[in-house]
RNA sequence: GCCCUCGUGGUGAAAUGGUAGACACAAAGGACUUAAAAUCCUUGCCCGUAUGGGAGUGACAGUUCGAGUCUGUCCGAGGGCACCA
């Protein structure tokens, strides 16, 4: 018997592909499928989660090309990106040369696992021919008034003198400089994403082939909230403060107005030391909503009073605060402690009067205690509000507003503008420049791509290109005049965007992309990436699509992903010496005496399994796996033995196993080939073929709705089936048909072998006649079934039997079984459930 | 803080409301072998030699002839929160 040589088969099957496209003799061009996982980030070398990312899509896009589909799988590179620019800092070389270096690193790699991936769509998007066309949609998006330039806050650096990154930033400090991180004004360009929210947010139900939970991100995320809006009479004076609140029921427990310290009113305190301070604590803390949410809460008390709109005479004191923000609602809100955590925890610190005007359903307490309230109940202490019911007072109180004409319902979204600019180097150059007359206007069309100088120092402080000493000095084509170009460039999002409309027409110079080519094969069929994606990118690319269409009369099409497919990710075990650093997989070995490092022999902590990171060492080389277990074995691990949509832990055993089945259906293959004829029996024929054809119909099934763990443990059964019937009297050829076809459902899997062992089975090498076998539905279901018989709902015999037997036979049947008989004895049935080929449940007294 | 997801053997897991633990990893025992590797078989909580019986899907209730699955409350773990991609 022969050994397989992985290697050898993957070398050769991969240059047969390369060689033939992936085309298949029964392609029909009337049934299109666009295939497509996320493109990855050249960060250096393959991870396992590319591995498993591009080793589930590829089983899809594999198994819709041998049922007959026009496929398009293809491949690029998100490579623009603030690790091109560490790493360039930190090596003193061109983000360019590394990006370029780490992309013929990593589509090598890709190519060892044999993807049916159509190199020649290749994009990356740091090649100008990329970004020129970004550049244009940019010009097009602006030219439709759906970019704007507006200020807002930035994580900033004062001694890098550059922006920070959420990442960046550790523990309130730049991690670089270790300096206390500002918030920081700047103008930026933003996508004006919000003009869609109602569109985003009401076509998410359009979406039949997206999981639940990434449509209802989407959906908090946009946070589509129906309150209202209520002007607050400043008390002796002729201004007023607009607030905007969800729960106008509790104005009657309005004790405290508070404000954003960007609010308009907060002008006249600008030039008083004690605000300045007050400022300038809170500008220390982050820019993110969690370091809000947490930050302790700190206000400023006016010297302004607001008048309570209901409650004749009562004044209540107005504070600045910094748990407001200025860019959701109005920046200013009414605090009503008693019910509103965040309020409770400003009225405690400042000992602001609490007010319960909401008495908790089903209780006689009239008082709350462990916190505020903001639960369901029966409204009190609020004039003509009382006793209705939270949603009857929120009706009935914008009436009273709307009648007083003090303010209005009003919708309002969680959902911000898209701030697009980044006071970077290693990013798409924003197409606009500044002319002296203070005009801010779009570069002419003909003048793009505007490129990214090589020629920078990525070590000076700030933006390279701003500090590049000639790059941003031009030309307005129109007048000549002198002007200065943009620095900033675009959020990597903004490339990721629209790559997967390229991808229809990779090569067009003229246009991002050609109509003909959209229309065939837009939207993606099938999307598959990571969760971590669920929100941002996602909605960017829905964004994206909806801009488009709103420049371009002839493209019809809203939504970019029709079906979408959210992986886990990979884990694996941490190891940490007793000194607490970091051990990678292969510095630890299993000894009699526990996990010990391979260095020194001392003992090893094994942790929890968790993502693979760089941080923790956790990782596994794809290549190295490869080279050891071959393809076929990598990606048949890490598709076997979790749900594709959870975390999958990585193990050596695991994969060494796998490599074992390889070899273990390698030489089944040859067993059936070599196989001496025997007797022949009909029954056994029988019993065989209409198992195997119901494997067939299973695993059909587990394809299409992404179970390919299950899907793998099906092909370990139907390996035993064959197994077995090689004693059985079963006729060689019919053994042999049946391995081909076993052949085929394994392709998708395990390419390789499933070729190798095919083109042994046809005695040449085989492929574009390769198709999908199809399970013969008249035979479904034609083999015995096993009843369970019950009493009282608890197992007590099985009857196999031929199918559909009606109630009276089974009964018959389960009075015969002697253990039946014992539990029946002087009882008495009271009534039986049955449920055909199922279940008989007897119920006794 | 807010939002989301997930809890089933030693482990990863399977199970249209109908036999819980398919399939695999690890472990123990056995077969083959001079030996090892490879391969194959058996076992898997409790009582029992066994036929069989009992407990059992994070906890507690509920719906049902029947609940891992549906409903409610609680407990625990993980993830996201707008400049990482």
């Amino acid at each position: 018997m022969d050994k397989i040589n992985t290697s050898d088969i993957d070398k050769k099957w991969q240059s047969f592909w390369a060689q033939r496209k992936n085309k298949f003799k029964h392609t029909d061009k009337e049934k299109k499928f666009y295939c497509l996982e996320m493109f990855p980030y050249p960060s250096g070398k393959i991870h396992m989660g590319h591995v498993r990312n591009y080793a589930i899509g590829d089983v899809l896009a594999r198994y819709k090309m041998i049922n007959g589909f026009n496929v398009l799988h293809p491949m690029g590179w998100d490579a623009f990106g603030l690790p091109a620019e560490n790493a360039a800092k930190e090596n003193n070389l061109n983000p360019k040369d590394w990006t370029k270096k780490n992309i013929s690193t990593m589509k090598h790699q890709l190519q060892l696992l044999g993807l049916s991936i159509d190199w020649d769509l290749e994009i990356s998007t740091c090649d100008e021919d990329y970004y020129k066309h970004q550049q244009e949609l940019f010009i097009d998006f602006y030219n439709k008034g759906l970019v704007v330039r507006k200020e807002t806050y930035v994580n900033w650096d004062p001694v890098e003198k550059t922006v920070l990154a959420n990442e960046q930033v550790i523990d309130g400090k730049g991690w670089r400089s270790n300096a206390v991180v500002e918030r920081k004004k700047l103008f930026q360009w933003f996508f004006n994403i919000s003009k869609f929210s109602d569109e985003l947010l009401e076509d998410l139900s359009s979406l039949k082939e997206w999981p639940e939970r990434v449509k209802l991100m989407q959906k908090n995320w946009i946070g589509k909230s129906v309150g209202c809006e209520i002007d607050f009479k400043i008390y002796k004076n002729d201004k007023s403060v607009k607030v905007f609140t969800t729960r106008p029921d509790t104005i009657f427990g309005a004790t405290f107005l508070a404000l954003s310290v960007d609010h308009p009113l907060c002008k006249d305190y600008l030039t008083r030391s004690d605000f300045i301070d007050f400022k300038k604590k809170c500008s220390q803390v982050g820019t993110t909503e969690e370091a809000i949410a947490n930050a302790e809460k700190i206000g400023f008390k006016t010297d302004l009073e607001a008048e309570h709109p209901f409650i004749k005479g009562k004044k209540i004191p107005i504070y600045v605060s910094n748990f407001i923000l200025m860019d959701y609602g109005t920046g200013a809100i009414f605090g009503c402690p008693a019910h509103d955590q965040r309020d409770l925890d400003f009225a405690t610190k400042y000992k602001i009067e609490v007010i319960q005007v909401v008495k908790p359903k089903n209780t006689n307490n009239e008082k709350i205690h462990n916190g505020a309230f903001t639960g369901e109940g029966s409204i009190i202490n609020s004039d003509f509000l009382n006793n209705l019911t939270i949603s009857e007072a929120k009706e009935k109180i914008v009436k009273e507003i709307e009648k007083k004409k003090i303010g209005k319902k009003k919708i309002t979204y969680r959902l911000k503008d898209w701030g697009v600019s980044r006071q970077r180097y290693w990013g798409c150059p924003i197409p606009m420049i500044y002319l002296k007359n203070g005009k801010v206007i779009p570069v002419d069309k003909s003048e793009l791509p505007i490129r990214l100088p090589d020629d920078i120092d990525i070590n000076s402080k700030g933006n390279p290109l701003d500090n590049h000493p000639t790059w941003k000095k031009t030309r307005y084509k129109k007048t000549g005049e002198k002007a200065t170009r943009e620095t900033d460039t675009l959020d990597t999002f903004v490339d990721s965007s629209w790559y997967f409309l390229r991808f229809c027409s990779p090569k067009l110079k003229s246009k991002p992309f050609d109509e003909e080519a959209f229309k065939y094969w837009m939207p993606v069929d099938q999307y598959i990436g990571g969760i971590e994606h669920a929100i941002l990118h996602l909605l960017y690319s829905r964004f994206f699509m909806r801009a488009i269409k709103f420049c371009k009369k002839d493209i019809k099409i809203k939504e970019p992903f029709k079906g979408l497919f959210t992986q886990g990710m990979v884990c694996h075990e941490t190891y940490k010496s007793e000194k607490g650093k970091w051990l990678s997989p292969d510095q630890v070995e299993n000894t009699k005496l526990g996990m010990r490092s391979k260095i020194d022999g001392s003992k090893i902590k094994v942790g929890p399994s968790e993502a693979m990171s760089k941080s923790k060492k956790n990782i596994v080389d794809p290549e190295s796996m490869i080279k050891i277990f071959g393809a076929d074995a990598v990606r048949w691990f890490i598709l076997s033995d979790s749900p594709p949509e959870r975390d999958v832990q990585w193990s050596t055993a695991g994969v060494s196993a796998s490599h074992k089945f390889i070899q273990r259906i390698w030489s089944l293959n040859q067993k059936v080939l070599n196989r001496k004829q025997g007797e022949i029996s009909s029954a056994d024929e029988k019993k065989l073929q209409l198992k195997f054809n119901e494997y067939i119909f299973k695993i059909t099934d587990l394809i299409e709705n992404f179970q390919l763990n299950v899907a793998v443990a099906k092909i370990y059964e139907i390996t035993s089936l064959m197994e077995t019937n090689l004693e059985k009297k079963i006729q060689n050829e019919n053994l042999i048909i049946l391995q081909n076809k076993f052949m085929k459902i394994l392709l998708p899997f395990a390419p390789h072998l499933s070729c190798e062992c095919l083109s042994k089975l046809e005695g040449k090498n085989f492929y574009e006649e390769i198709q999908w076998p199809k399970a013969d539905k008249s035979l479904l279901g034609k083999q015995e079934v096993t009843l369970v018989v019950q009493i009282n709902g608890k197992k007590r015999a099985l009857i196999v039997t031929k199918k559909d037997l009606s109630e009276k036979d089974v009964l018959a049947e389960a009075k015969k079984i002697e253990n039946i008989q014992k539990n029946l004895k002087g009882k008495k049935i009271i009534k039986n459930i049955f449920v055909k080929n199922k279940i008989i449940n007897l119920i006794i007294n």
